[in-house]
DNA sequence: AAAAAATAATTGTTGACACAATTAAATGGG
DNA sequence: CCCATTTAATTGTGTCAACAATTATTTTTT
């Protein structure tokens, strides 16, 4: 792919700096989430659900205070994009039988969700091609480039 | 903001090198973008619908063969991130009479689309705060910086 | 202890996005 | 010249995301 300049044909360069490094980041962004996007929805999932699998599989294979199932509230305080339908997504996520609720005791308003043996064995299946793709989107970069770019990207994120 | 790592809450480190990149891309893409949607929005457009009127003003201010409207498949060529569903991104647009479509006579397949005045008052309103915005987003990094994570960008996106 | 405030999750609704199928017009080979 | 193919845009449909309002439960205040 061609550098962004000739990518959005525009004659004229850009207002700053700083708006070539916001377009570079969204078109970066938006070719390396492509072919997650095609993966994760050949096995019924978006980048969200697949995210808040993630994140419950982390809480089975580490369970917090003995718990192995996580509150609403903090799933969305891990989730790497913001989400403020949570409700509906886990409901997808139950109907496919990848995830359950259940009531807390403790604390009656709170609803712990915690994924399905069913829902593990799917995230199985995806390891690979998703450590796959990982390499695959940033394979125009060295080691040395990666680190350097997630240094650049914290830094960033102030 | 803290560092990514702390930021997950993940008690065990990254799969990899690159899927922390490609986590700290998403998440830095996702606090980036935040604070541009609710500007737009409150002009009533989207990231994607700020961007049609973008490059349509680019095409007006700099004519190509003597056309300032832009066919659709040429929007959808120059846009930051892939839009399948063009046609009704720009009915919103003309419902807002923020731009106009004719028909181009040469090829009576192809729509021609140009941006009204209307559009482009409200884009120049909006030129001050998104310039803002540019660099309040970066301002975490010197220029240097700003400089290197473009390359850095460029060169990730093969 | 009762009322008020705060918290956790859900629901209603609207709008936008994604993909496939379709229409309309132009092109190119027989 | 006509039919098949290609191209440009539109439409149909389903799913997802965003925001506000609501319910249920707990905590705080008086």
């Amino acid at each position: 792919m061609p550098a962004l300049k000739t990518d959005i044909k525009k004659k004229h360069g850009f207002d700053s700096p700083e708006q070539e490094a916001w377009l570079n980041l969204a078109r970066t962004h938006a070719a390396m989430t492509g072919p997650f996007v095609t993966l994760f929805k050949q096995h019924g999932l978006t980048p969200a659900s697949y995210n808040v699998l993630r994140i419950l599989r982390g809480v089975r294979q580490y369970p917090e205070r003995g718990h192995e199932a996580l509150p609403c509230a903090e799933i969305v305080e891990r989730m790497v994009t913001r989400v403020p339908d949570l409700t509906r997504l886990i409901d997808r996520l139950v109907e496919k039988g990848l995830a359950e609720r259940k009531r807390a005791e403790e604390d009656r308003r709170v609803v712990r969700v915690r994924i399905t043996r069913r829902g593990s064995s799917l995230l199985k299946k995806l390891d690979g091609p998703v450590a796959q793709l990982h390499r695959r989107v940033m394979s125009g970069l060295s080691v040395a480039e990666v680190s350097h770019l997630n240094r650049l990207l914290e830094k960033a994120r102030i």
